[in-house]
DNA sequence: CTTAGTTGTTGATTATTGTCAAAAAAACAT
DNA sequence: ATGTTTTTTTGACAATAATCAACAACTAAG
C-alpha cells in the first residue's frame, strides 16, 4: 500500500530538504540533531487523491500522518452507516486509535476529503523516539494535550441539544471547514441527516 | 475554598504515608525520589460531599484532581441546561480544561456524584515537574494518550444515531457507572432526556 | 416516623428530526 | 460544451424524542 522508493537525498526535495514534521515539532520544543536526522530518515511523504482511504485494514495502526495539505476525516462504520468523528486539516496529525475501549465490529477509517499531501510517521519511529529522547516526550505530551482538548470539544459539540445549535457551534469552532467539506460529512459529524442540515442552512 | 492545614508528617497518614498519585504515576513509568518528594509535598487530599462542586469560578484551573474514591462528572452550562461531557471514577484524573476553543459563555464545572476523596494537584506543580523531570513528561504523555482515547470514545458515543443504541453502547463502555450514577446524569451524558432514558430502560 | 425533596416512571401531546423520493444545482470527465 | 455523477434542495410523511404534567418510589433531614 505505502511504498518508499526514494533515496535519502531526494525524499524531501519539495520541502526544502527537511521533513515538515520537524518544524511542527519545533513549535512545541527544540529538537536535537539526532532526532531530526531520524525523522528525516524514517518519515516519508505520501499523497492520496480525494475520497481515497488512507489506511487499509492491513496496515491499520502502522502510521500516523501529518497533514501537509488537504482535509481528512475519521469515521467509524456502524453497521451500514458511517459516523464521522473528526475532520482535520493542515498541520494536524491524524491516525487510527489502537485500543478502542470496546472490542467489536466498529472499525475506524481515514478518508481524504481533498487531494492530500501527508507525512507518514511509522509507529515504530514514535516509539523509538519516545524511548530514546526526552524531547520527544515533551513534544508528544504537549501535542496530546492539544488533541485532548479538541476531542473534548467534539464530545461537547455533539451533546448540544438541537441540530441547529450544533450547526452554529460548528460554524464558530470550525469556520474554515464549512467551505471545504461537503455537507454530507458535516451532517454526519453533527449527528444529523444531510436533509436536516440543508433545511437548517436554508432557514438561516 | 481549598485549605491545607496539614503538616508534612500527617498529611498522608491515611494513605500509608504517600500521596496515592505516586502509585498511579508509577504504573506508567518509574519515578525518582525527588519527584516523589515533590508530589508528597505539594499535592494534598481533599474531600467533597455528594453533589458539591469541586471548583468555584475563583480557583478554576488551579488544580487537577486524582479521584481516590467516588464519582465525579464534568458538565458545561448551556444557558439554563447542563450538558454532562464526562463521568469519571476512581484512579482517574480530572480537571477543567483551560483554553476552550471558543471563548464565550460556556463554563465548565466539576461535581461530586458521590462523597469523594481526591488528591489535589496544583497546576504549578505539574508545570514544575514537566520542566524539571523528563520522567514527568513520559508519564504525562502516556496519561494524555489514554485520556485522549476516552475522549474519542465520548465523541463517538454521542454520535450514534438512536437514543437506544447510545444507551446500549454506554452499558458496554461504562458498565460500572450504570449502578452508581443517577439516570438524569446518564441521560445528559447520552444527550437525551431523562424521560426518554426511562422509557428505553423499561423497554429492555 | 414523618415530611420534604429528589429521582424515576408513565401518559398525552407536540416538536424535531429521519426517511423516502424526486428534482435542481453543482462538480467532474470526456 | 455535453453528458454523467455527485451533492444539495425540497416535499410529503413517519418515527423518534422532547415537553408538560401527574404520580410513584426512594432519600435525606428533622
Amino acid at each position: 500500500m505505502i511504498a518508499v522508493n526514494l533515496s535519502d537525498e531526494d525524499r524531501w526535495k519539495k520541502y526544502n530538504n527537511f521533513s515538515p514534521l520537524i518544524s511542527i515539532f519545533k513549535k512545541f520544543h527544540p529538537l536535537n540533531d539526532e532526532i531530526e536526522r531520524r525523522i528525516n530518515q524514517h518519515t516519508f511523504p505520501v499523497s492520496y487523491k480525494k475520497n481515497k482511504y488512507l489506511v487499509s485494514p492491513v496496515d491499520r495502526n502502522k502510521f500516523l500522518f501529518l497533514i501537509v495539505k488537504g482535509v481528512v476525516r475519521g469515521f467509524i462504520k456502524d453497521g451500514t452507516a458511517e459516523i464521522t468523528t473528526w475532520i482535520a486539516k493542515e498541520n494536524e496529525v491524524v491516525g487510527t486509535i489502537r485500543n478502542l475501549w470496546v472490542e467489536g465490529d466498529s472499525e475506524e477509517y481515514l478518508q481524504a476529503l481533498e487531494d492530500v499531501d501527508l507525512i507518514a510517521i511509522p509507529h515504530v519511529l514514535s516509539e523509538y523516539l519516545y524511548e530514546n529522547f526526552t524531547e520527544a516526550n515533551i513534544v508528544g505530551r504537549k501535542m496530546m494535550e492539544q488533541y485532548y482538548r479538541s476531542a473534548e470539544e467534539r464530545a461537547y459539540l455533539c451533546r448540544i441539544s438541537s441540530a441547529e445549535k450544533r450547526y452554529k457551534r460548528f460554524l464558530v469552532s470550525f469556520p474554515d471547514l464549512i467551505n471545504r467539506v461537503s455537507l454530507k460529512h458535516i451532517a454526519s459529524f453533527l449527528a444529523i441527516r444531510l436533509e436536516t442540515l440543508s433545511r437548517i442552512r436554508a432557514k438561516i
